[in-house]
DNA sequence: CGGCAAATTGAAGTATTTCAACGTCGGTGG
DNA sequence: CCACCGACGTTGAAATACTTCAATTTGCCG
C-alpha cells in the first residue's frame, strides 16, 4: 500500500515533492499549513461542481482528474502524480472532480491561508506558476496525441508519455533488460474515454502493437515497451528529445547489468 | 524577414485588453517596457525551438499557437486572441511556434524586464497566473472536445468552444436573428489537423450538419449556428451553462430588433 | 481570362464501432 | 471449499464511419 510516512502533520519536510525551489522559511509556513490526507483507490476526493476550499499537492499514488458528462461518463483530463498540484487558485470553479486512481497521499492546504501566503512570498507564487505552465504543457501534448486518427498510434502517444512524464515516480515506469515497463493505472474503460475511442478498440490495438513486436502485454495494465522508436513513429512523435532520453535510460540499464 | 514593424511604443494603456485588474502604476511599467508590433495573416511571428527573448500579449487579430511534427505538418494547439499572453516566464524552453492567423497586433514585452517586473509586483504577477489557469482550463476543454469518436461531434464542440471563449472578441462571433455566427479563423486543412481528421472528413460532417438543420454553411468559413442544443448534444457537451449562456444572447438579440 | 489554392464530391479501401459472446479473476456466500 | 456472480478484458462478425485517391468546383489574384 502506500509509504508508511508518519501521519501526525506539520512533520519537517513534508511538501518535499511538491516544491523544491522556494526558501526554507516559504516551507515552513506550507509544512504548518498542510494536512496530510489518504484516500483509497476509487475514492472521490473531489466532487465536480463543488469547489473546493483547499488546494492539494500530490505526495504519493495517483489521482485521475475528471469531467462527468451529461450521460454520466466519466471523462479523464488529466492524471496527478507526486509533485502535482490541484484545485484553484485566486480564480473561479474548479470544474473537474479527483478520483483516487490508486491509493493516494496528498498535503491539503486551506486555500484562504494558501492564497495568504502565495501573495507574500514571491518564490512560492513562482513556483505555483511553474508548475501549471508544466500542466499546460501536459495538455498541450495530449492534446497533439489525441489528434491522431489512428488508435494505435494514440496508444503509442499515451504511453511514451507515461514514460517521458512519469518516468522517475512512484513505480509507474520501471526500465529492466528487455525494455521499459509501464504501469497502466487505469481500467480499459477509462483508458478509451481518454482517448476518445472503445475498449474493444484499445484491446485490439494494443494487442495489435505486441503482435508487430513493439510491445509486450505482460498482464493487460503492464505493457513493456520494446521499440521505442517503432512506438514514437506510430506515434507521429515530433519530440525525438523524447526518444533520445528514454533511449538513454534504456543503454544504462543494460551496461548495469 | 518578417516585417515586424515596431511602430510607435510608449502610448498610454497599450495593454488594455490584456491586463485589466492591476494597479496603475504596474500598468505604466508594463506600457513603458511594451513595444507594438504588427504581423501580416501568415506570417510567422515565433519559430519552433528558437524561444523568443519576449512575452506577447495579444491586442487584436488571432494567433495560431502549433508545433511542428516531424514530417513537416503544422499541428495546432491553440488559437490566441485579444488578451492572450505567449512565451515562456521564468521557465524552460518555448517548443511551439506562433503565426498570424489573421493581421494581428500585439505587445512584446522583452522578457528580462517582464521577469523583472513580474518579481516586484504581485499584482502583475497573480494576473499572469490567471491567464494561465484560463489557457489550462482551455487546453482541457479541447482535450473532452477532441475525445469524441465522431468527427461531427468534434466539429460541433469546436464551433460552441469558439462561441464561449471568443464570444466577444474581435469579429469572430456574432449573434444574428438566425442564430449566431462563427468565423473560423483557419482552413480546413488546418482545422482537420486540429480536430484530428483530413480535410475531406471536416467538409463532409459539417455539410451533415447543415443537412440536418443544425448549421448553415454561409461561406466556407462563415457558419451559422441554428440549434445550439443540438449541437450541443452532438458534442456531448456537458456545460449546460455555456449553452444556457450562448442561448440567452440570442434571446436578447431576438428581443432588440 | 488563366492559373492556383482551397473546398467539395464520388467511390473504393480501411479502420473503428457496435453488438454479442466468451474467458478470467477476485470476492461473496452457501 | 467451491459455486456463483459481476467486473473486466478479449475476441468475432457485421454495420458504420472515416480515409484515401481522384476528379470537379469554387473563389481569388494576377
Amino acid at each position: 500500500m502506500a509509504n508508511d510516512t508518519p501521519t501526525g502533520a506539520h512533520v519537517g519536510m513534508i511538501g518535499s515533492p511538491i516544491f523544491s525551489d522556494i526558501k526554507p522559511e516559504t516551507r515552513d509556513a506550507l509544512d504548518a499549513m498542510c494536512r496530510i490526507k489518504r484516500f483509497r483507490k476509487g475514492q472521490i476526493v473531489v466532487q465536480d461542481e463543488e469547489s473546493p476550499n483547499f488546494v492539494g499537492g500530490v505526495l504519493s499514488g495517483i489521482l485521475r482528474m475528471q469531467k462527468t458528462l451529461l450521460d454520466g461518463r466519466q471523462h479523464i483530463v488529466g492524471l496527478l502524480v507526486e509533485g502535482d498540484l490541484f484545485g484553484r487558485v485566486f480564480d473561479g470553479a474548479f470544474e473537474y472532480s479527483v478520483e483516487a486512481a490508486t491509493d493516494v497521499e496528498f498535503c491539503s492546504f486551506p486555500r484562504a491561508a494558501f492564497e495568504g501566503l502565495l501573495s507574500r512570498s514571491p518564490d512560492l507564487e513562482r513556483a505555483v506558476l511553474l508548475n501549471i505552465t508544466n500542466e499546460l504543457d501536459r495538455a498541450r501534448e495530449w492534446m497533439i496525441i489525441l489528434s491522431n486518427q489512428k488508435i494505435a498510434g494514440r496508444i503509442a502517444g499515451f504511453l511514451l508519455l507515461m514514460c517521458s512524464r512519469f518516468g522517475r515516480i512512484d513505480h509507474i515506469v520501471e526500465p529492466t533488460v528487455d525494455g521499459i515497463e509501464v504501469k497502466i493505472p487505469i481500467s480499459r474503460l477509462d483508458l478509451a474515454h481518454l482517448l476518445g475511442t472503445r475498449p474493444e478498440s484499445i484491446s485490439r490495438a494494443l494487442h495489435a502493437l505486441a503482435d508487430e513486436g513493439h510491445i509486450e502485454i505482460q498482464e493487460p495494465d503492464r505493457i513493456l515497451l520494446r521499440d521505442i522508436e517503432a512506438l514514437a513513429k506510430a506515434a507521429d512523435e515530433d519530440e525525438m528529445q523524447t526518444v533520445a532520453t528514454l533511449k538513454d535510460v534504456l543503454s544504462v540499464k543494460r551496461l548495469k547489468r
